[in-house]
RNA sequence: GUGAGUGUAGCUCAAUGGUUAGAGCACUGGACUGUGGCUCCAGGUGUUGGGGGUUCAAGUCCCCUCACUCACCCCA
């Protein structure tokens, strides 16, 4: 007896959810699915349709499209053999499964632009921290087939109203241009060039960095490096005359649209295939992960897939970080509109014949959409009670020997505490007039 | 992969190395035989994350290990 017992709590302590991966729960579940509702309406308006794609892809994928040096491909990726001995990997991004979907279907022969969004898990082996997690909800967002810096401005005007019409204030809407395979090499070679008499003093990090990104000693947190790059070159004194002029053409229409941004010279963006444009939204509320979305164009990637010459834009928003964002008082204007639903009725009953009664009512309220909540196991009204109040029920209705005999029963409406009695065949015309009038 | 911090009841946390490890919240019942919120009362079989050590004595000190958290790296 002694020796079972302890064997069904072992076993029942046993499992928990792996590192990094978390269960995503009711209170929270309807923040998450106001994003999701928000994120359909507002992408509608600007022309972005639906699309899925597959969680898992050839491992090849990502490796040609966020490129072999990256920390994502050399140390990150949920990599595994399937039957057949092909590798796979779990999707660690977005664009590269959206990249390969539109070219293998050919879209690039539907009218350009073709504008796409997705929402789903993306998987990192990293060591978890606030705002970081192995599996992780992205939102994105791909537009494929045009680089005219009016679709840039669309995108990042786009993403600007999703954040505000969620009701989040404060946050940082930043962009720059890191130039396309034309000018980019000059400003690498420019860097180095400016770092090579001072790496001695750079951080252990940026050693590395000097190495394989020189690009990322301009993101680097250390004093040192900060006050060592003080007068190094910026990239906008190197865009070739169209990047110059794609970039220019962007702000200038984000002032024409009233969309505010600042400008970042040093913003650096972690996957090889950007071009030009790069944007991030990002709040010192997060922690060290403090972006929030991020997303630019990669204007060479279609092709690099196989597809035809096909600039393309895109961006990603973290679910995770945003609802931590909604959940934060300070930055979320609506805090209301985020509360839990609730039942709108309560049916309390005493005995077997009213329980009976009780859920017979029960669905037939059902039947019409109304969310009724019943007692259960015969439980003491009081409890019964307590339980309405804890869901925060808006009627009880409560129905026990007497109210079968008299074919009445009691209706209390827990906010005021006002109570009255209908008969049982009027159940619904009572609510349709007194709860679902009131509430629209 | 590196570093730091924290592990005590379902949750949030107490407990100068010294009786039988406590409190609030939550939960159930009762006071109020059929009326929630407020009040009062009652209800706990906790491997003090696990293992080892020091000690007359360890939740407390030491070592190992695991988990979680934060930060670095990197990124949404």
């Amino acid at each position: 007896m002694r020796f079972r017992r302890a064997q069904s709590r072992r076993s029942a302590e046993r499992y928990s959810a792996l590192k990094g991966i978390q269960d995503i729960l009711p209170p929270d579940i309807y923040i998450w699915q106001r994003v999701e509702e928000t994120a359909r309406e507002i992408f509608s308006a600007y022309g972005f349709q639906e699309l899925r794609a597959p969680i898992i892809e050839a491992t090849e994928i990502f490796i040609r499209s966020i490129g072999e040096t990256t920390d994502i491909v050399e140390k990150e990726m949920y990599t595994f053999s399937d039957k057949a001995g092909r590798s796979i990997t779990l999707r660690p991004e977005g664009t590269a499964p959206v990249v390969r979907c539109y070219v293998e279907n050919h879209l690039y022969n539907l009218p350009s632009p073709q504008k796409f969004f997705y929402s789903g898990p993306m998987f990192r082996y990293e060591r978890p921290q606030a705002g970081r997690f192995r599996q992780f909800f992205q939102i994105g967002v791909e537009a494929f087939g045009t680089s005219d810096p009016k679709l840039d401005a669309e995108i990042f005007s786009m993403l600007r109203l999703f954040i505000e019409r969620l009701g989040l204030k404060g946050l940082n809407f930043e962009v720059n241009s890191i130039g396309c395979e034309k000018c980019r090499p000059d400003y690498r070679k420019a860097l180095l060039n400016f770092f090579s008499g001072r790496i001695n003093g750079l951080c252990p990090d940026c050693k590395r960095r000097y190495e394989y990104n020189p690009l990322r000693i301009l993101d680097c947190k250390v004093d040192v490096c900060i006050e060592l790059r003080k007068g190094a070159p910026r990239v906008m004194d190197f865009l070739c005359n169209e990047c110059r002029e794609h970039f220019n053409a962007l702000l200038s229409l984000l002032k024409l649209l009233n969309v505010p941004y600042v400008i970042n010279p040093d913003m650096v963006r972690g996957l090889d295939y950007y071009t030009r444009t790069t944007f991030e939204v990002t709040s010192e509320q997060l922690g060290a992960q403090n972006a929030v979305a991020a997303g630019g164009r990669y204007d060479r990637l279609v092709e690099e897939f196989g597809g035809p010459p096909t600039p393309a834009i895109g961006f990603a928003i973290g679910m995770e970080r945003l609802v931590a964002l909604l959940r934060t008082p300070t930055l979320n204007q609506v805090q209301g509109e985020l509360r839990t639903p609730a039942p709108e009725i309560f049916i309390a009953t005493i005995g077997a014949p009213a329980e009976k009664e009780g859920l017979v009512i029960a669905n037939r309220l059902r039947e019409k959409g109304i969310w009724v909540e019943v007692g259960y196991a015969g439980n003491s009204l009081k409890s019964q009670l307590r339980r309405a109040d804890r869901l925060s029920a808006g009627y009880v209705l409560i129905i026990g020997d007497d109210e079968i005999s008299s074919g009445k029963l009691k209706w209390k409406r827990l906010s005021d505490g006002s109570q009255g009695e209908i008969l049982f065949q009027e159940v619904y015309d009572f609510f349709f007039k007194n709860l679902r009038l009131i509430q629209s």
